[in-house]
DNA sequence: CTGAAAGCGCTAACAC
DNA sequence: GTGTTAGCGCTTTCAG
């Protein structure tokens, strides 16, 4: 290449990697025999040497979940506004996948890392990049024992308090609640007791849940919190189940968005009519919720500016980083006697509210 | 590192790389030492000797469609079981994006690349990398100019001609389309005439209409093509515009899934009744499709067997090109004399199929 | 402004 | 088995 050129291989490097200054003359001689070679530029090589990548690493539980996707698109659009590409994982919550995919990203020298943690499994995960002074962002779910790392979430507890609150107002008493974190009801009992909060977002809105009744006096019940994993179909079946051994239930509070969509099938198909049987909420305000009659209620999170924000926060945090490489790894810091400089953490919490509805009306009249 | 192991480099690089022949002993120091240390491999170092990333490129318009956050679903699974990343990028059909996505992902040795491509400018764009030998594989969209070039698409001409067919054999002879690709009418008929196929899975949709149409004698009238871009509320207001200009309008066929929900809105909106005033068919089976009432009759593309297929096809000729790099570069092959042994093509066609549901029904009286 | 040379962290070939 | 050496393709001193 250079040589087709003429010129050294520095010259040849100073034109296509645009550093250093170079006459008008080699400048086009290189232009051109790079335009005839069909040159292109070995970005491992110059990764290697410059020490980064321009490429973040995204971890979520499921691409194919539109909340994630949407979040995803965020990301996608904040990132290359910066110029960064993005290497994207689905781990199914499943906690050796995610390692995986986090130790793959890290050796391949991401610059930064969103992950959605798929539990508090993921902070052994993370504690090795996050020593090494790799930038990361939690994404929807915050980890407690990793106070160190910045996150972006929902104010969970408080919308599904809001939300619970409206099923009160409204005059219902057997409110049941269809959750992914239902067998943790014991603990998370005791944590509003504690007016404490929770890690997960099923966590969170359960412990939402069971605040506003506590606030209203009413005791939660255990068997009206029903558990169903993060599909459909099962979640169609736990509500049927539901809805046969606990006919007095005149509501439900749905805590994700293919919870929803299995409760609204299961009210379907139950022949119960909606809200003058059963007042239903879900989460998530898909297109489609206006699309059914009646209409749902339900709590809109800002699941595309979740996604922008930590992208947002991420690009930030490598370019601190990049300009003042103080604190690179745990070893290093704690040779050198300067002030650990540990930047504060950052807690971002977006807002997510009710949207009331037709679904949900007055308790029923008997 | 392999200093504090007592070893040379080579033994150290042969215990964290996993080839060639080490004893027992010094695969233990060695293994010690990089627990120790923290030490994780330089998968850039790796990787520009080895001349492979173990990673793939994928380029979408937009991942936010539940069609694509689908088919990247798929992908992400089957990559990830062969042990490669995924690096992804969103183009909203935007060519310039487009290009500047494929030429950082070239530039960062991706060992191939999945692309929904944009539009035929896309083959400006692909033609450096195909020249170069990189293993590509057209997702949903092919591109006739580059016939050499694997791809895995829907028959989604068929699958509109067999709804379209259904309408008619309800009775039905107002039957409106709405469609990205209207503003092609006029050269999408004569296709039609000739029997051709069309490129965009919206211009095949659209000639599988017309197709339909022209077998049942029933004349193609420009006005019930309605033009819409991917997004919900223009559609809305498309087919709105529709009703209220043409009332005698029988039936309405939706060639994408936002056009559906689009469509779905308005016709709630115009007060007609469905099926009863008005059939609909929808396309891509969207859990909310059997939630509304009445369901709603669609076309099921299979979108995650779609990217689990070319993700497979892509993987496949990346280990074919690793044990033959014969084909490496088009300067290579033209020097040496030997057999171009170019690969034949591969071009795989899923099937999608009708899905007859409660929205369509015959003709009303009248 | 330009060239020569060193080296990023690793692997491949070859000796020992 | 193991160590030595020579690069992968680039950027970065450092002389000229």
């Amino acid at each position: 290449m250079a040589g087709v050129a003429g010129v050294s291989t520095a010259t040849a490097g100073r034109v296509l990697g645009g550093y250093g200054k170079v006459s008008e003359t080699s400048r086009r001689k290189v232009e051109e025999a790079a335009q005839r070679l069909g040159y292109r530029a070995n970005g491992l090589a110059r990764s290697l040497i410059q020490g980064s990548t321009e490429t973040i690493g995204v971890i979520v539980t499921d691409v194919g979940n539109s909340f994630f996707a949407s979040a995803v698109r965020a990301i996608a659009d904040e990132v290359r506004a910066a110029g960064y590409e993005m290497l994207l994982a689905n781990t199914d919550a499943d906690p050796q996948t995610e390692q995986r995919a986090l130790r793959m990203m890290w050796e391949k020298r991401v610059d930064g890392v969103i992950i959605a943690p798929q539990g508090s499994g993921s902070v052994g995960h993370l504690r090795p990049l996050v020593d090494d002074g790799l930038p990361i962002v939690l994404l929807d779910r915050p980890l407690a024992t990793l106070p160190e790392v910045d996150q972006v979430i929902i104010n969970n507890t408080s919308c599904a308090r809001s939300a619970v609150n409206h099923l009160i107002e409204l005059g219902h008493r057997h409110i049941a609640v269809i959750s992914e974190a239902a067998h943790d009801f014991p603990r998370l009992r005791s944590v509003t007791l504690a007016g404490g909060d929770a890690e997960r977002p099923s966590a969170a809105r359960l412990v939402g849940y069971l605040a506003a009744l506590r606030r209203a006096g009413i005791d939660a019940d255990e068997d009206l919190v029903v558990h169903s994993p993060y599909n459909r179909a099962a979640a169609e079946r736990a509500v049927l189940g539901l809805l046969r051994r606990r006919p007095e239930v005149t509501a439900i509070f749905c805590t994700d968005n293919v919870l929803t969509s299995g409760a609204v099938a299961a009210i379907q198909r139950s022949g119960r009519r909606c809200p003058d049987d059963l007042s239903v909420i879900g989460f998530d305000d898909q297109d489609w919720t206006t699309l059914v009659r009646p209409q749902l209620t339900v709590v809109r999170q800002p699941r595309y500016e979740l996604g922008s924000a930590a992208a947002h926060r991420l690009l930030q945090r490598i370019e601190e980083r990049r300009s003042a490489p103080n604190n690179r790894s745990r070893a290093e810091n704690t040779a050198s006697g300067d002030a650990p400089k540990i930047q504060e953490a950052q807690r971002l919490v977006l807002r997510g509210r009710l949207i009331k509805r037709a679904s949900t009306g007055p308790i029923p009249p008997g």
